[in-house]
DNA sequence: CTGAAAGCGCTTACAG
DNA sequence: CTGAAAGCGCTTACAG
């Protein structure tokens, strides 16, 4: 039943498993050499596609004949062309591509690798990705992590075995560039997004302007009036944390703005956690407490302010905050979150792109930064009297 | 720049794209018997993988044992697997998938076909989908075809050149079987996902239970007071809508209260024309106005609910409204929306599983319905008094 | 237990 | 302008 053995965790070792039984009858031995006349009313495996050969002898001319019509040579004459595209018609022939790109020794597809496709600024990207990729006749072949390094090595694994023409990577938390090394070799086409990896300097990358969001949100924050503003949730070991949390820094000092390390405040990028932790805003500090709170992204924003309305304090009344990515449910809640746009649609068509680039020999991998855009709502509140 | 030029509109001709020029470097012609002796010195084209020829020729064994350690046969001794496993562990060897495919005329693919990956409810599904297909050793091959029919050609037609070992097809709306089966031969191993299309018996049908949902929630209206009780959005030439406004009108039946035709509302499932018919609600029929609503889905529903805020109507309070499909965002709007849970991820597994079944001769295609489950929140309000 | 040979469906110099 | 031949990287009877 099971066609395959699951991947192993030792993704790296050598691939045992037994590719699928595809076609649906077991395929018999030929026995056109035993000596009785085959059966002539089944000429033909019915399960076989057609293909150039039956083409080609169909009206009689060669199968390089054929190839050149479906590869569009200008070199057929327009009558045999013609008698070649009716044929394919009538036979409803059926290009394949993989036999194509064998013997070319070429791809028609790219691996999108992502953590986990239910989150929406990730299914937003892969729409991008996909999108730009079909206008240039690439095919995505989808992989998920599930923010696991290990599960990720696995999927690249096997996704490489299907001989991409690029890999657009968004790295797992956790993401070792040496481990991913041995999967992705050297000739591997390579596009990070979002999360920079040390180690990685030969493969391209495409991340978001966060510490300008960042700086933004903060700025947004202090025209506002407020001048204590916390940094809320994510991990200060990704990068993607540490250039917000810079950004935030930035916006305070030039603003003249101290930051007490107590409104620095870390949690995993989940509703749940993000809610938990609400309490560390206003803990035993001598100080007074912070009364905005620029937050990791959205998800934690969102998290924040159940934690705060459990604390009787109404987000963007008694406490301003602003999110990270714009995804939808930031329109909805109550209040509307204020929050930094990074359009991860077009940005999966600009990884799209970039990895085709990386393709041609000139064009060598890239750091690419994508703006972000502030988008106020209700969140942030007011100006503070 | 471009490897391959976009799939024509005219999707189901032959396809003339040349493939991309995945390999950086031009080919050369092979000048190995120009007479003088070739360049020793990159006696192998840098780009060129590791074949199983180069790990045979590397321990002197032949390529068919290398191919039968490589498919974990049992023929091979020991020794010789051990050398083997070295050598292709020593050269990184690469699997190459797609070449022992067309010699086994087998797939390792399953392409998935969907309108958008940015509707959260088929990203969950595609997360399904992938995380079985994964498991049993498919990559997913996506496409998405924004609820067009004409893209939906173009993108099967170019998935089906990949030759994928199946299709999760959920149809663009306006799809018609018979332009399917122009593209989707006898031979297309197909499930059809969410919308049923007559003239398609031939294939496998996944879909939620539409009827018995509806009726799940006009039931809890009604339980609640409701007495007139509308139906809102969607349009009523779909499977899904039908079956839906089925249900309601079962329920409605059941408790003995007649619908009038005008509580039968179409609306497209977009959140804005939802939200500019609400007026129809309350038109001018000489009998009195529904005091809920059963919602085609939750975008539906949300819209509804802006319309009625719009007309000075609390959701939940004045009037009733329940959703479908359990997005994310009916958990976090004002007030939070009853609707009916259809478990994309879970279906999306399933998909695959029914998909991968479909491989084995004797499952013939399926027509399967999975159960809902009706998840009370505040905007179907309490009792009516 | 291992090797030589044929072949999956396509493409590409090379002749004619 | 068209055909014969070789080959992409793998697998599979068939011999030995």
């Amino acid at each position: 039943m099971s066609p395959k053995r699951p991947p192993r965790p030792e993704a790296a070792r050598a691939p045992k498993a037994a590719p699928s039984k595809a076609t649906r009858k077991a395929d018999t031995a030929p026995r056109a050499k035993a000596g009785k006349p085959a059966v002539t009313d089944r000429k033909r495996d019915p399960q076989r596609g057609v293909t150039v050969t039956d083409i080609a002898n169909a009206i009689g001319v060669s199968r390089a004949t054929v190839s050149l019509v479906l590869r569009g040579s200008p070199l057929v004459h327009a009558d045999t062309r013609a008698r070649v595209e009716a044929e394919l018609k009538r036979q409803r022939y059926v290009y394949n591509r993989g036999a194509a790109n064998l013997r070319r020794r070429t791809s028609s597809s790219v691996a999108l690798v992502i953590n986990d496709l239910a989150n929406p600024f990730f299914a937003e990207f892969a729409a991008g990705v996909d999108e730009a990729l079909g206008d240039k006749g690439f095919v995505t072949l989808l992989g998920s992590t599930g923010e696991s390094p290990e599960r990720q090595q696995a999927v690249l694994t096997s996704l490489m075995e299907h001989t991409p023409a690029g890999v657009i990577l968004s790295p797992a938390e956790g993401s070792d560039a040496t481990q991913l090394h041995k999967v992705l070799d050297a000739r591997a086409n390579v596009l990070l997004f979002n999360r920079e990896l040390t180690g990685a300097d030969d493969w391209g990358f495409l991340g978001l302007d966060n510490q300008h969001g960042a700086q933004l949100a903060t700025e947004h924050l202090i025209s506002l009036g407020h001048r204590r503003i916390a940094f809320y949730g994510g991990h200060a070991d990704s990068s993607s944390c540490r250039q917000r949390r810079a950004g935030h820094a930035q916006a305070m000092a030039k603003a003249g703005l101290a930051v007490d390390p107590a409104w620095l405040i870390e949690s995993a990028p989940n509703r749940l956690e993000a809610a938990a932790r609400t309490g560390e805003l206003f803990g035993d500090n001598d100080h007074a407490p912070p009364t905005a709170a620029v937050c990791y992204n959205d998800t934690v924003a969102l998290g924040l302010m159940l934690g705060l309305l459990a604390r009787g304090i109404q987000p963007g009344k008694g406490f301003a905050v602003t999110g990270f990515d714009d995804i939808p449910e930031a329109a909805v809640t109550t209040p509307p979150l204020t929050t930094l746009a990074a359009q991860p649609r077009e940005r999966g068509r600009q990884a799209a792109q970039l990895v085709l680039m990386q393709l041609d020999a000139g064009a060598a991998p890239r750091r690419t930064i994508a703006p972000v855009t502030l988008c106020v709502r209700e969140s942030s509140g007011t100006r503070l009297k």
